[in-house]
RNA sequence: GGGCGCUUAGCUCAGUUGGUUAGAGCGUCUCGCUUACACCGAGAAGGUCGGGGGUUCGAGUCCCUCAGCGCCCACCA
């Protein structure tokens, strides 16, 4: 192999599709024990995760870059580690979302609404979309590189899922966990369906608080005074005693069945028990006391509207009220709104209140701020309606999840996440699971003429109580997350006990962002614990939320939404995946710009470049001169320093990564992975290795620690970025297949190769610690010598003599010079290193290093006077150090610190004031 | 009304058992096409770790408090 055949730069955009379609063809996404196959060993362990399903409908975003990066690092990782390793894919049928999708489709391009269609042509229809374009999304999720095994690929309307839906509904159903009837619910008069409290959002509107006069209607007792009160009494024209009342939603007025105050208003107490009239309608209604009412505020009494306002409904529950709607399923007035029937709900607001106005009955209007319930989807206003639905009852499924996280069963990452998981189910209302769409699960539920309901795991032929064969299927659809909440098990083959369940069930990991924790989460720890009696998972792991680099939300009217797939065809699919895993923190948003993308870009092209350079130093080897293979965690005692060195802070990586690994600290070890490489390895090693690969003594081992670090750091980084670390190592394995010193970058992670691969007895205690420390000083000396360099203006190409007297660091520094010679810039034949010298000498600027003096004669370039400036600040410095160590040495710190801290202080304190002694005498 | 998060270099952020002189990327400044890489290399400037108090020999890190920003949950018309 020659460096011509590898390009300059990284060429993604060849690689990816090339890599990917390698794996898949080689069955690597597979789990290597599966109970279908022959050799199966069901006592290993696997280790399982399902994805979060994508929508069918959906474009690939940001959110599933994310969940694929840190699902498919988590799956190559234990892959890599030897576990049987699963991940689950698939896709949702998205009820709302892929109906509405459809319906614009097919106006758009047939001018056909759904109506007109009728229901079973439209689902045909709504199949046919799914078939078409249903793919899009996990082609999508592979440019990702996702390593999911596809062979296991669901969908949740496909016919085992759906199985499994009717089984989940039924088993419910007769458990009397779900039931069915009228209830307040949110209605979405745009979709013309239920939604679920989850669906609405409350947002901060400006709104108008209407005053308007509650005529009493004239008593058969007289009260006796008029009122103390304010705002109650007589009206201006005589008209009569009222009581004021305000509202944000006007037209609800025509559904009022009470007006309550609180018991102990003075103001209103005397008109408990009387009755008031509704505006325009001229209903008679009560006044009643209930506690509930704030006597601060507003005008203290409250119009009761059960039939559209939650709090109405409970008031009017303990009060026996009768419950008017006066809503239709578009939001217009229905019958029970009298001569405002077929309105629009926001006309009829205008026109009651005008009318209202004529009558005398306005007090006011006043701008107010308030919180408007509307529509996750659509983004309209939805009306508390009452409605007939089904309901999971919740409280005992709730409990049990609850528990579940508790008693540690399962573990939410980052934890603060449990808090908020408790707080929502302790405080939880029954779950309506029903819609009025065409597109999902339809209820397994039949009607015979008298009424009764019939349910079962097969469709009944007639009716279960009266035996009618007139049924009538339930028109109504379930939740899509009804089913989402089986998907760990559903996907795995339940109801039946597959044999993929029984491996494979509970999963490991689950892994999504903590935006769906109530929507998803939660309802898969219910269901699962209800459904297989265990926990789905015994780890849930929160990502955080993507936003654009000011920490603004994406969105199409900022457009500063950034768009995944142009950023992979731009950057390449590792920088986007290093840039997602390395900038986030679980639990945390992150602000993402495609500058931080570019950064990674050039991570990953450096990659590509060191290990093109390895490639050719190994292909400088003769043919015959053989690795050495099984050198474990050790050093050779022929290594330089350098090849010591830089296998001490491989195994320091190594320890590292593991240890954040296993508490998800996935950035943090990509970033100290990132470190290693580009500043340890490429800068230094790398560098060092150039000058040892030209002595022939030391030419074979260098080559072969180029070769093994690369091959660690490799793998180290192959579930970050999976592609360019494949590409690379494809290329070092043929390079060095005659010389064989490698195995299989995707199957041994580090730390077992380590460990178990190459077992040789350890290095002496502290022997890292050794080797970091001496060259650590070398790394010192280079950098005084390359900053005095800049700081004088020498050419770069200019070889400089330099007199080192390195004391007791003599001999190792001796054994350094070449590398000194080499990195500083420095004629290594007018380089002398010696333990001291008697004079210092002429014309030179001198450097001090711990205790290694060194001495560079820049003939015509020494300025005496800044010199010895440069000097001067460095020993107050120094000294300043000195002053401070002393200061703590002095101090409790002495006697309550722990001894090793302490004497490394006293370490630090020495190697100052030797410094500091040599800086004196060069300033004499 | 509850709960949570954030506040560290010009910008975006790391910093998890409290222990050197607080780090990275981008940006800025000075050099440089030294046979892996200009998607690069060498050097430099830049921070009272939001304010105040406390615990401790020692606090960016733990506790209290205040302020600003953001998010989630919640039925005051």
């Amino acid at each position: 192999m020659t460096r011509h055949e590898l390009p300059k730069a990284y060429d993604f955009k060849s690689t990816e599709p090339r890599v990917y379609a390698m794996w898949e063809a080689g069955g690597y996404f597979k789990p290597w024990n599966d109970p279908n196959q022959p050799g199966f060993d069901p006592n290993v362990e696997p280790f399982v995760i399902s994805i979060p399903p994508p929508n069918v409908t959906g474009e690939l975003h940001l959110g599933h870059a994310m969940f694929v990066a840190v699902e498919d690092l988590m799956i190559r990782y234990h892959r890599m580690k030897g576990v049987p390793t699963l991940w689950v894919p698939g896709s949702d049928h998205a009820g709302i979302a892929t109906q509405l999708m459809v319906e614009r489709h097919l106006l758009k391009t047939e001018e056909v609404t759904r109506e007109e269609l009728g229901r079973e042509e439209f689902v045909r229809r709504t199949w046919d979309w799914k078939h078409k374009y249903g793919g899009i999304i996990t082609e999508q999720i592979r440019r990702l590189g996702a390593s999911c095994d596809w062979s296991r690929e669901r969908f949740t309307l496909d016919d085992g899922l759906s199985r499994a839906v009717r089984e989940a509904f039924v088993c419910l159903y007769e458990k009397g966990l779900i039931y069915r009837g009228p209830r307040l619910i949110n209605w979405s008069p745009g979709l013309r369906t239920a939604v679920s409290d989850l669906e609405v959002e409350y947002e901060e509107e400006e709104a108008t608080l209407y005053y308007f006069k509650y005529m009493l209607s004239p008593s058969p007792v007289r009260a006796e005074r008029s009122a103390s009160g304010d705002e109650a009494g007589r009206g201006d024209g005589g008209e009569g005693e009222y009581i004021p009342v305000a509202t944000i939603r006007p037209e609800t007025i025509l559904g009022d069945t009470a007006v309550a105050v609180h018991p102990d208003d003075e103001r209103y107490k005397k008109y408990i028990g009387r009755k008031v009239i509704v505006p325009m309608l001229g209903r008679e209604i009560p006044v009643i006391a209930d506690e509930y009412v704030s006597m601060e505020f507003g005008t203290g009494a409250l119009k009761i509207t059960p039939g559209h306002d939650p709090n109405d409904y409970a008031i009017a529950q303990r009060h026996n009220l009768p419950i008017i709607s006066v809503l239709d399923e578009a939001a217009r007035i229905n019958e029970n709104g009298g001569p405002y029937q077929g309105q629009d709900r926001f006309d009829c607001r205008e026109k009651l209140w005008a009318d209202m106005k004529a009558a005398g009955l306005v007090i006011k209007t006043q701008p107010y701020t308030t919180t408007i319930p509307r529509s996750q989807r659509g983004g309209e206003i939805v009306e508390p309606m009452i409605s007939t639905q089904w309901f999971v009852r919740i409280e005992p499924l709730a409990k049990a999840a609850l528990e579940a996280v508790k008693d540690g069963r399962i573990k939410i990452v980052p934890e603060r996440f449990e808090k908020v998981y408790f707080n929502w189910l302790e405080n939880i209302k029954d779950w309506c699971i029903s819609r009025q769409l065409w597109w999902g699960h339809r209820i397994p539920v039949w009607y015979c003429p008298d009424g009764h309901m019939t349910t079962g795991r097969e469709d009944p032929v007639k009716c279960g109580a009266c035996g009618s064969t007139d049924l009538m299927q339930d028109p109504d659809v379930l939740d899509t997350w009804f089913s989402s909440g089986l998907w760990p098990f559903s996907t795995l083959g339940w109801p039946d006990e597959t044999p993929d369940l029984k491996y494979f069930y509970p999963t490991s990991y689950m892994e999504t962002g903590y935006d769906i924790l109530f929507f998803w989460v939660a309802r898969m720890i219910m269901l699962g614990l209800e459904f297989t009696g265990e926990a789905p998972f015994h780890t849930v792991y929160l990502h955080g939320l993507i936003r654009d680099e000011h920490g603004r939300k994406m969105s199409k009217t900022y457009q500063n939404v950034i768009d995944p797939l142009t950023v992979m065809d731009e950057l390449g699919t590792d920088a986007l995946r290093f840039t997602l895993l390395v900038g986030a923190t679980p639990g945390n948003d992150m602000n993402l710009s495609v500058k931080k993308v570019e950064a990674n870009r050039n991570f990953a092209n450096k990659m590509w470049n060191a290990g093109r350079f390895v490639i050719n130093a190994i292909s400088s080897l003769t043919p015959h001169s053989p690795l050495p293979a099984g050198e474990g965690t050790g050093v050779r005692a022929d290594y330089t320093l350098a090849d010591s060195w830089i296998w001490a802070r491989l195994q320091g990586l190594i320890r590292d990564v593991e240890r954040l690994f296993q508490n998800f600290q996935y950035g943090q070890a990509g970033q100290m992975i990132y470190d290693f490489f580009w500043s340890d390895f490429a800068d230094w090693y790398v560098e060092i290795a150039k000058q040892q690969m030209q002595n022939e003594e030391t030419k074979e081992q260098t080559v072969t620690t180029l070769a093994r670090v690369l091959d660690m750091c490799l793998r180290l980084l192959h579930p970050f970025t999976p592609f360019v670390t494949e590409e690379i190592w494809g290329h070092l394995r043929s390079a060095v297949r005659q010389n064989s010193i490698l195995s299989h970058i995707a199957k041994d992670w580090p730390d077992a190769l380590i460990t178990a691969r190459w077992p040789e007895p350890r290095e002496p205690e502290g022997w890292e610690e050794d080797k970091v420390a001496d060259f650590a000083l070398i790394q010192e000396i280079v950098r005084s010598i390359r900053n005095l360099r800049a700081e004088k203006s020498v050419q770069p190409s200019k070889r400089l003599a330099a007199a080192i007297v390195g004391g007791a660091k003599t001999d190792l520094l001796k054994s350094q010079a070449e590398v000194i010679a080499a990195l500083a810039g420095l004629d290594g034949n007018e380089l002398k290193i010696q333990k001291s010298l008697k004079k210092k000498p002429e014309g030179a600027a001198a450097l001090v290093v711990g205790a290694v003096e060194i001495y560079l004669p820049l003939a015509g370039m020494v300025d005496l006077e800044s010199d010895r400036a440069r000097l001067e600040k460095e020993l107050a410095e120094t000294e300043s150090h000195i002053a401070r160590l002393e200061k703590l040495l002095a101090s409790d710190f002495a006697s309550k610190a722990p001894a090793p801290v302490v004497a490394k202080e006293r370490e630090k304190l020495s190697a100052y004031k030797e410094t500091a002694e040599k800086l004196k005498a060069q300033l004499k």
